[in-house]
DNA sequence: ACATTCCAATGGTGTTATCTTTTTGGGGAA
DNA sequence: TTCCCCAAAAAGATAACACCATTGGAATGT
């Protein structure tokens, strides 16, 4: 009752979320049957909240309805990856790690890629504002203030994610975030930052300035590099 | 009558189609309003369907529903854009070419990386399945068929990208194969594809064989700048 | 003239009941 | 044993209705 009308979203967010984390953690196997009727007792809600929540998830590929048949998992490899929910869902699981991995390999390849972009087509304002951000990152850096630094850092990436003009860099956004936001929490960063990330920083925001793509792709690269070497990917 | 049981999928994935091809153009502008009954009644279908459909397009952040307004053509910046059926609606779109140059912008930033990572994670099978398919890449390119030079290209491109062991790598398959397609179709593809071309394809199964990661980076990085050229992106 | 309060229309949210359609497993006939 | 047909199961779809959050504007007061 109180906990049905307290969340934010209505009957149907819940029955989703749930549903969701349930099959994004391998708990509810691929292959698992239900039916509508299963899932109208287990939480409770009537057939049409249950179906909506059913075609939602079937629209990320994470269920698939035959008649007769009743509602099953998928197989993970026919899932949307990209959905930001299931990205969600996979990240409060067990499998963090995995979906982790995942997203900074996805971001070692893109953030150069969308710097020499944003290189291109940055306006005047984003150039500008790429510049403050990387200044204010040397200071709180050298200050040793970590939290503030995060909160700059994502600023500093989420801008550069949008100002590549490129809207499937820009959407990612979310996700970088987190990755940053969980490479902190870790106590995965060191207590002051290296000088040669400050100075990568630095050189992408001049490089963007300036417009030079190719100067800004390494700079870049230079960024994301300590995060490869990290990961054992180098 | 027909036409609604003609088609493969039931009554709202044809909704679901002509509603999200219009957002996608923007034919339907952002903040456009609708309502249930105007949909109930502009398809012909109850209301439950109408919901199902509209449920949908919301988890994709196509529009949003808000009590006593209705529902809300989202601004782009929000749309799910790694949703495949929001990808296919763009393709679909008078606005193809923003959706393609955002495709191949993002090949150009994964598909290196993903050479890497496969170098790092193939299996026996997928490596050696890998040589077969560049040495067969040579034979139809040198004797000009370009169709079935096409339909390797993607054998390989796919091939690869699922090797990478990365899931967010994988799942961008079905894009980069019809963005191979366009490029085909379009006639951008030189009458016989060139001689770098193909040494490069084969210098990325080699890289991936012998568990190469930079020398896989740098050829399929080789691969892809030739399209970096072709888009303006050099 | 302007600000505040209040009310009623609107339209999504959720429930219940019912009918249709497709699929399939099993039983009976050839 | 094979084939065919039937009945049951479960999703697909429709309809009518109660509920309630929002909001635009009217009524009221300053």
């Amino acid at each position: 009752m109180s906990t049905a009308t307290a969340d934010g979203g209505g009957l149907h967010q819940r029955m989703l979320d749930t549903l969701g984390e349930s099959i994004a953690s391998g708990r509810l196997a691929p292959g698992s049957r239900l039916t509508l009727e299963d899932l109208q007792q287990e939480f409770s809600v009537s057939r049409t909240v249950a179906r909506d929540t059913m075609r939602v998830l079937e629209s990320m590929n994470l269920v698939y309805s035959r008649r007769r048949v009743g509602i099953v998992v998928q197989d993970p490899q026919h899932w949307n990856v990209f959905d930001p929910k299931l990205v969600h869902w996979r990240l409060a699981s067990t499998r963090r790690e995995a979906q982790y991995a995942s997203l900074t390999e996805l971001r070692i390849a893109v953030e150069p890629i969308a710097a020499a972009a944003a290189a291109r087509r940055a306006t005047h304002a984003q150039r500008g504002e790429l510049g403050a951000l990387a200044a204010e990152l040397r200071r709180l850096g050298e200050a040793g203030d970590l939290e503030g630094f995060l909160a700059v850092d994502i600023a500093f990436h989420r801008l550069l994610l949008h100002s590549s003009g490129n809207e499937m860099f820009a959407a990612i956004d979310q996700m970088v975030a987190e990755v940053l936001t969980s490479r902190t929490q870790q106590g995965l960063m060191p207590f002051r930052p290296e000088e040669a990330a400050l100075k990568a920083h630095e050189d992408v925001a001049t490089a963007v300035s300036r417009g030079d793509t190719n100067k800004a792709e390494e700079a870049m690269h230079r960024v994301v590099v300590e995060v490869r070497q990290a990961m054992g990917l180098d």
